[in-house]
DNA sequence: ATGGTAGAGCATCTA
């Protein structure tokens, strides 16, 4: 099985070049974040043509998240499960896909330590670490994908100095995701390739910053033992950053057996 | 030290 998460920063703007990517790439699973539309503009059809089951939980303008599925969705749970305080934004949607439970989501950035938002974004990745508890459990098949926003360690950042007191290194942040890890996910590039440097997930569009090999590795594909054990192979797909208009965001790919 | 780009939507906000 072949499991992909995506940033596209708007899938109105990206929707030609995700569809060229489907075809080339023929993942079976694909979790996407930013697709910045309402549900109702969501465009299942053209997913449908391709072969793909969708689930979408969106709002519109920002945000915004998806789970295409070739190999069954059921199970889907938009936003946090009940019991939990419940998101405002659309960041979470999690279904079941072939037998893996998978949770896709788009945790918040944070902008800057002193911000308010960054304490949202804390007590966003708190309430992700309940969300696993009610959906799933550390003995399952489960993934939990998607732009975290945070570099889990320094060989993830291209110039770690740059980052001083910055959020997506910050050690509450990471601490955060040490936590899940903690609960029972290992990050499933970093299994397969424990010593590879400068594999980033993202680059500012600015400053020419991909070409310049300056980014960061935020885009994460964390499994339970279950899942770990039978992945076969992981790649962070530098070809769809490239060409027209790409989003900021490469597609991060897994194959499972 | 600052600002550089891109997408939302039409003045800025978000990243």
């Amino acid at each position: 099985m072949r499991l992909a998460t995506w940033n596209v920063n708007s899938l109105r703007a990206r929707l030609e070049r995700v569809e060229e990517w489907l075809v080339e790439v023929q993942p079976d699973v694909v979790c996407l974040q930013e697709t910045k539309l309402a549900d109702d503009a969501f465009p299942a059809l053209a997913f449908q043509s391709l072969g793909y089951e969708s689930a979408h939980f969106g709002q519109g303008q920002w945000n915004g998240v998806a789970i295409l599925s070739k190999v069954g969705l059921t199970d889907v749970v938009a936003n946090f499960a009940p019991g939990i305080d419940p998101d405002p934004d659309a960041r979470v949607i999690t279904a079941t896909c072939g037998e893996v439970r998978v949770v896709c989501c788009y945790v918040p950035n944070g902008r800057a330590l002193a911000d308010p938002h960054y304490d949202y974004k804390l007590s966003w990745l708190d309430r992700l670490h309940q969300h696993l508890g009610l959906v799933s459990a550390p003995g399952d098949a489960l993934v939990v994908t998607g732009d975290f926003n945070i570099a889990p360690t320094d060989a993830d950042v291209y110039d770690p100095r740059k980052f001083a007191g910055a959020t997506h290194v910050s050690e509450p942040e990471r601490q955060r995701l040490a936590a899940l890890i903690d609960w029972g996910l290992v990050d499933l590039f970093r299994l397969q390739h424990p010593d590879s440097e400068r594999v980033y997930s993202w680059w500012d569009y600015r400053a020419g910053d991909f070409h310049q090999g300056r980014g960061l590795r935020i885009d994460l594909v964390l499994g339970t033992s279950a899942v770990a054990d039978r992945l076969e192979w992981s790649v962070v797909d530098r070809n769809a950053r490239k060409g027209k208009s790409p989003s900021d965001h490469a597609p991060v790919i897994v194959d499972l057996l």
